[in-house]
DNA sequence: GCTCGATGATTGTGGAACAATTCAGCAGGA
DNA sequence: TCCTGCTGAATTGTTCCACAATCATCGAGC
C-alpha cells in the first residue's frame, strides 16, 4: 500500500561521485598504462600536486593506492616509481593469471552461464584483427579475457583479474608486433569460447592454459630483450 | 680486490623500518581480525589518531589501505566501518579461494616442489587438534592452506591469498565449534598433502575443492544464522 | 682513488583550519 | 499521522604550512 513512492529504495544506484584522491589515482594510472610515464620514472609529489591543482596529501594517498594496486613501486624516503618488470615478474603474474582465468573458464563451462559479454568482446576482437593497430589488438585480446572472468559474476575475482592485467600491461609495451599473432588470435579465441559454451571444462582449461603459456613466454622473451637495469625492484 | 668491506653488499637485509601509516594499519588490522572491533563498528579518525598519538592524515592513509585490502568498507562522507559479511560475500571469497588454491595444488603436484613449510604447518595442526581451542584450530587449518600457497613461490599469488584469508576471517567469527570437525580435519589434510606429494594433480585438486566447498557451505550457513542487518554493504 | 661531510631536493609527519556532507531532532503544516 | 524543511552538531574531505628525516650529489681533503 505504498502511495506515491517515486523512487523505490531497491532502485538506488551509486551515482559515482569521485573524491580527489580517486580522481588523481585514475589520472595517474591512465598515464602509466598508456606508457606516457615509462619505466623508471619517478612520480614526484609536489609536481603532481601542482599539475593537478590538489594538495600534496591527496597525491600521496593516490600514489599509495596505486602502489597497493601493484602498478607502482614505493622506495621508502625515495619516492614512487614506475617499475620495469622482469622475467620473474612476468612469470609471477602468469601464475596468478592462470589461477584466475582457469577458475573462470572451469566455472563457466560447468554451469553454462550466459556468455553475452564474451561474444561482444569477441566481435570487438574481430574488428581489431581486421584493421586496428597492434596496441589496440592486444587490448581487444585482454578484453576477451576480462569478459570471461566477468561472466563468472564474482566481484572479487574480477577485481583481482583487473589489477593483475593492469600490472601486466606495464610489460606489454615491450611486446612487438608479430604478424603471425594477427592470424592465430581469432581462431584460438573462437575455439576457446566455443569449448566453454559446449560445456567441456577440462578441454577448455587445457586450451586456456596453452594460450596463456604461449602469451607468457612471448612476454618473458620481450622483457628479457628490453634494457635490464637496476631500476627493477622487488615488490 | 675489496679491502676492509665490513658488510658485503649482497648481504643486505631490508631491516624493516615501518612507517607510521604501516604501523597504524597493522595495529588496526590486528584489532579487527581479533574481533575486538566487531562488524558494524565505525572507525573514527580523530579517536584513532588520538589513541595512537599520530596525525589524522596517517590514520586516514592507514584506513584507506585496509579498505583497499578488503578488510574494511568505506562510505563516502560517512566513514570507515567493519563490514558484516553476507552469504554472497562468502560465496564470492570462495570463488577466489578456489582459484588460488587450486592453482597452487596443481602446480605443486605437477612439479613436485619441496613441501617443508606444508609439513611444518601440518604438525602445528596436529598439536592444535589435540589441545587448542576452536579458534586456534581454525587458524592452524588456515595455516596449512597458506603454506600450500606459499610453497608455490609466487609472491603475488601469496599476496592475493593472504588478503583473501584476511577478509574471510571476518566471517569466521560466526563459525561455531563442531566436534566432528576436530576429528575429520587431520585425516582430510593428511590425504590432501600426501596426494600432492604423490604427484597427482587431478586427484589433489578434486580433494581440495571438496574440502573448500564444505568449508564454504559451513561458513555460509553460519553467516546466515548471524544477525542480518543493513550494515552489510557491497564492496 | 677513496672517504668524508656539506648541501639541496624530496619524502614523512604533524598541526590547524575550513568546506562539505551526513544525521538526528524538532517544529510546522496538510 | 505523515511529510517537509530547518537547524545544529558531528564527522569526513581537503587544503595550506611547517619542519624533521632521509637520500643523492658533489666537491674538498687526505
Amino acid at each position: 500500500m505504498r502511495k506515491l513512492v517515486v523512487i523505490d529504495s531497491r532502485d538506488v544506484v551509486p551515482l559515482h561521485r569521485v573524491s580527489t584522491v580517486e580522481a588523481v589515482a585514475t589520472a595517474v594510472r591512465a598515464r602509466v598504462l598508456d606508457g606516457e610515464l615509462g619505466p623508471g620514472t619517478q612520480l614526484r609529489e609536489v609536481a603532481l600536486a601542482q599539475s593537478y591543482g590538489v594538495a600534496r596529501h591527496g597525491v600521496r594517498a593516490a600514489l599509495h593506492s596505486l602502489v597497493q594496486e601493484g602498478l607502482l613501486r614505493h622506495h621508502p624516503n625515495r619516492g614512487v616509481f614506475v617499475p620495469l618488470l622482469t622475467a620473474v615478474d612476468v612469470a609471477d603474474l602468469h601464475t596468478v593469471r592462470c589461477a584466475v582465468e582457469s577458475e573462470a573458464v572451469t566455472r563457466l563451462a560447468e554451469r553454462g552461464e550466459p556468455l553475452t559479454g564474451v561474444y561482444e568482446a569477441f566481435s570487438r576482437l574481430e574488428e581489431a584483427v581486421a584493421r586496428a593497430p597492434w596496441r589496440e589488438l592486444i587490448m581487444a585480446d585482454l578484453g576477451i579475457h576480462r569478459a570471461v572472468v566477468d561472466a563468472v559474476g564474482s566481484r572479487r575475482l574480477s577485481r583481482v583479474h583487473a589489477s593483475l592485467i593492469g600490472e601486466l600491461r606495464l610489460a606489454l609495451a615491450a611486446l612487438r608486433e608479430k604478424a603471425e599473432k594477427r592470424r592465430t588470435m581469432l581462431p584460438e579465441h573462437r575455439e576457446l569460447i566455443s569449448t566453454i559454451a559446449a560445456g567441456s571444462p577440462e578441454k577448455a582449461t587445457a586450451l586456456l592454459r596453452a594460450h596463456l603459456d604461449q602469451a607468457a613466454s612471448d612476454l618473458a622473451l620481450a622483457v628479457l630483450g628490453s634494457p635490464t637495469d637496476t631500476l627493477t625492484n622487488a615488490g
